[in-house]
DNA sequence: ATGAAAGCGCTAACAG
DNA sequence: CTGTTAGCGCTTTCAT
């Protein structure tokens, strides 16, 4: 079946050290021999054990992805980018969904797979700085989106509250005034939708307006159906008010998922786009760019978000005892501006 | 640092051999060495070395899936049921994308990644029948969707041919006369834009019309891009006709993502859908749903793809030296009707 | 019920 | 330049 060392070395006639020298390449080997070892190595077609590599090396050259799902666009992209640059280093990803459940997050940091992977990087959800807590770990971790104030890992986001204070700012100089946001989630401990809305909120104020708390409407999770119910909602609200003005003429969606749920609504009750209603989301997921009308989005810099985790989990391992102070790597972003969010004619 | 069983050992006063069987529950332990052992297992925080156990057990508990892509929203889908069925059997994923390199796809076939996997799971994009040959592999492999001739591998696809003639016959039922596909890939060896032009044509041919080669689009990838292309070229070849009867009155799309890339042209050329168009794709992904209008599709029942997949590793490495004849399984799929197939009007 | 020890396949320190 | 061998951490057979 599977040949090991030994047999290459038998059929050979040489040790297995001659051998693991001609696989590694590391160490020289006489001409004449490393043909011959090589020969055997092809006859019996030999491939190294991995496990046996990796107990001997203290290393799986495998690292964790944990996000909360894999089947969202803004997830997929990025798990891509991750897998791909993750090639580059050599290095085998293993993938964790943990469906926003706060146990498997915590279960993940604490254990992190007992020494499975030699780094995680992890994309909380249901858990918050606070709960983002110590316990020994002995792989570094890099935190995506959430900030750890514990000062245990590294972390690598975006600005959010200021670039969702660039998005609603894009609505407001657009003329918009009752700005809805779509995409507060109270009951989980994660911030970052509470920087969104914070950024949110700053834009209104800075514009002289007040924040309207019957514009904030909040989402359990991020998909499309959670936009699309958010949407229905403050459009049924604003129908019940008898009040022309208290229909919002546009909406500040936390993710794209929301933002297109919150389309597909408007396209629903006839109401145009951006005519009657701007719409703009968060993340630059390539599904917005083929709504129809094309949607708005602050885009994030994924392919350096995937660049800069793996920079720092490689950092990480290959410089055992630094003591470097855990990095917050801040990501660029910028506001795509198309056609969902032109100017308004209602 | 991190501690292994002989410290856990030392510090209870008992043999490395006990602390196993606490570990593992195997065997059975008297009720107070046990807590001792417990004990010292909390305290030190062991966690057992998955590479020495894997070593041990000669098994990683690791199963490969490759695919060509991780960002699609299909591979998404699929790959995140895959992920999750895999967790109820205790083993983990890793993902290779192969971003349809046939070199790619032969390396992980012929290698498995040095038994890193206890199984594969491939996708094939590139390499079609004639090409997935044998090379001694020795980890159990499933193929998706592409048929291995030489009898190797399990295989778990839908039937692709009765698919898309299901497809391409509700649309003929709807009245449309003139039916694009968009999808065909001559360029590639892959079975699968084969199988579903097939079955395009069989619909085309039973309602005693003729297949017009103008009509059929080929495309080099299968995302949004390639869909607008397509849609595109088809419009603007029927616009040189001069012939009012050129243009299609319906697009049969063998990807989801295509669909939704023709739809967007539809909508920038003012083409009414499905009044002027009727448009149909293939795969059930999410964003279908949502678009604008809701798009027509073949939903493959891809919980189920995910589950027969692992089923046939689960027997294929847990039954050794099973000579069971590879399976050929074909997975359930039905036709989901939605807007963008509403009886014409034009 | 528990201890001692072999051995999974590989790499590298040591020796020649 | 190459052979011999210890040992990575674990499970399990053999012995007690």
């Amino acid at each position: 079946m599977s040949s090991r060392l030994k047999d290459v070395a038998a059929l050979a006639g040489v040790s297995t050290r001659t051998v693991s020298n001609v696989v590694s390449g590391s160490a020289s080997v006489a001409e004449e021999t490393r043909a011959r070892v090589q020969a055997a190595l092809d006859e019996l077609g030999y491939r190294p054990n991995v496990a046996a590599r990796n107990l001997r090396a203290g290393r799986t050259g495998l690292i964790g992805l944990a996000i909360p799902e894999l089947y969202s666009p803004y997830f997929g992209e990025l798990a891509s980018l991750i897998v791909h640059a993750a090639q580059d280093r050599s290095w085998t990803v293993v993938i964790d969904q943990t469906f926003g459940d706060p146990e498997a997050e915590q279960r993940l940091l604490d254990g992190a797979g007992g020494r499975l992977v030699d780094g995680l990087i992890i994309s909380p959800w249901a858990l918050g700085p606070e709960e983002l807590t110590d316990r020994s770990r002995d792989v570094p971790v890099v935190l995506l989106g959430e900030r750890q104030p514990h000062g245990l890992a590294d972390r690598v986001a975006v600005d959010n509250v200021l670039a969702a204070d660039e998005a609603t700012t894009h609505l407001l100089e657009s003329g918009r005034r009752r700005i809805a946001a779509i995409g507060p989630q109270p009951h989980l401990r994660n911030e970052t939708a509470r920087q969104r809305l914070e950024g949110y909120r700053r834009a209104i104020e800075r514009a002289g307006l007040r924040p309207d708390p019957a514009l904030e409407q909040p989402v359990t999770t991020l998909h499309r159906k959670d936009g699309a119910e958010a949407m229905t909602a403050l459009l049924d609200a604003a129908a019940r008010t008898d009040d022309a003005d208290a229909r919002p003429d546009a909406v500040f969606a936390f993710t794209d998922e929301l933002a297109l749920g919150a389309l597909h609504i408007a396209h629903a009750r006839g109401l145009s786009v951006p005519g009657e209603l701007a719409v703009v989301g968060f993340d630059g997921i390539e599904d917005g760019q083929y709504a129809n009308p094309p949607l708005t989005t602050v885009v994030p810099d994924k392919r350096q978000i995937a660049e800069r985790a793996l920079q720092c989990l490689a950092d990480r391992i290959y410089s055992p005892a630094s003591n470097v102070a855990p990095l917050d790597i801040v990501i660029p972003h910028h506001l795509e501006v198309r056609a969902s969010s032109g100017r308004g004619t209602g």
